[in-house]
DNA sequence: TCATCGATCTGGACTTTGTCTAATTTCCGG
DNA sequence: CCGGAAATTAGACAAAGTCCAGATCGATGA
């Protein structure tokens, strides 16, 4: 799969989103790096030759991703949200001193014993971050 | 346990902080709850009758007790961070939609097949997050 | 082609959380 | 009481994110 613009044109449309110029720009951003992003790393791709997009759309458009589950939201950094491209079941590992982000692959992950939930409530997510630093 | 001042003081000598009379609130803010609390609720806390201690020092005294493992740091609002009285180990279940935030004991909780860490890393802690939120 | 209208985008002011710094206050040993 | 180190303070500052009123885009129908 080649991460054209057309492609992400396309993505978008199978997401119920309007795929407009700035939009198709954004997902290009994510979807071809395959990385963990903050908003201010996608302002600064999406406008590396010149201004093209403003801080306001890269925020509403973020937002709109993840509403629509085209992305997920990684919290892991107290400063700024992460933006990941990769939906599929997985966690995450954190490099606290770096600040390096990458995926672990759930499929061999298993956790067990969770209590019952409340009542009347839903899971959304669970969030599992391997916190780790370089050792010394 | 009653959490009084006298005990807080020695709760912060026997990690290793001086007991001053701000961080003694601080600490008793936190401990009598024990709620996971956000640096502005401290300050509030802490501030009621009237204003005693600064945001500098609220903000300096939550990482200092964070260093000492005095209290435990929680990232699951992307806008603010929550300090955690319990250290022992535990997971936390957040409401996402009332942000209200309970502690999971770990006892019974198992993770399994988490792959190996990268060579020369450590892990400084391992957070499970169950996000939920009201069905409906 | 042109006018229209809803959807989208924009700059910039604003808010919130948290950091920094230089000056003051507190506390303790001598 | 004195001197110095530790702690605290007010307030300026920084960074991430929100909000809004106006400008622009683009599809549609005449």
């Amino acid at each position: 799969m080649h991460y054209t613009r057309d492609n992400m044109a396309s993505l978008l449309r199978s997401h119920d989103i309007n795929p407009t110029h700035q939009r198709i720009e954004i997902a290009h951003a994510l979807f071809s790096r395959q990385e963990h992003l903050s908003a201010d790393q996608v302002m600064a791709i999406v406008n590396t030759r010149h201004s093209e997009t403003s801080k306001a759309t890269v925020y509403n458009t973020l937002k709109l991703f993840l509403e629509k589950g085209l992305v997920r939201e990684v919290i892991v950094d107290p400063s700024k949200v992460f933006y990941d491209p990769n939906t599929s079941a997985h966690h995450h590992l954190y490099e606290v001193d770096t600040g390096k982000l990458s995926d672990i692959d759930a499929t061999h992950v298993h956790i067990s014993g969770l209590p019952d939930l409340p009542a009347g409530m839903v899971t959304e997510g669970i969030d599992l971050i391997v916190r780790v630093r370089r050792a010394g």
